[in-house]
DNA sequence: GCCAACGTTGGC
DNA sequence: GCCAACGTTGGC
């Protein structure tokens, strides 16, 4: 799952309440079905700094609550506001998502092409946006064997 | 249903 | 700030 971290980043998930947040915001179709239709309590998550420097994972996380009603599209102030949402009939969904483990250092994208058994990965793609991903079981072994964690 | 125009993402 | 690679919108 990908955030800016000027947006929100792995410190203020650190702070969070429970080190839980809602994730909310995310305003695509594809997105919303991995959410929705894959992500169950106790999934694995990687937490992924983009537009940071330098990009890259930043944290392991847990998906404690599944899909419900993103509320923020409802909210005329929010800046992921969406009229076409009511909360009779919502368009949006959102994971809550536990903090599990953070990374020492930032597993940066270059370090991620470096890494054997990682080519496929879908973020590593070229035009690859999509703001959540799956990653495959192997990747996910792969990554978690990674030095950088604490 | 097609597709051009437009908006967004995100690495660089 | 640039721009490739998308996704969405809306006229037809």
């Amino acid at each position: 799952m990908k955030s800016e971290p000027s947006a929100f980043s792995i410190e203020d998930l650190k702070k969070a309440e429970n080190q839980t947040t809602s994730w909310d915001g995310v305003r695509n179709y594809q997105a919303r079905n991995f959410m929705r239709d894959k992500m169950r309590v106790g999934d694995g998550v990687l937490f992924y700094h983009s537009s940071a420097n330098p990009s890259g994972i930043a944290a392991g996380c847990s998906i404690v609550r599944e899909a419900y009603p993103d509320h923020t599209a409802w909210d005329p102030e929010n800046i992921h506001y969406d009229p076409k949402s009511l909360p009779e009939h919502p368009i949006w969904y959102m994971v809550d998502v536990k903090l599990i483990k953070t990374c020492r250092e930032i597993i940066s994208l270059e370090k991620l092409r470096k890494t054997h058994g990682l080519k496929n990965m879908m973020v590593l793609k070229k035009g690859s946006r999509l703001s959540v991903q799956p990653v495959t079981p192997d990747e996910w072994k792969i990554i978690m064997n990674l030095p950088e964690w604490e």
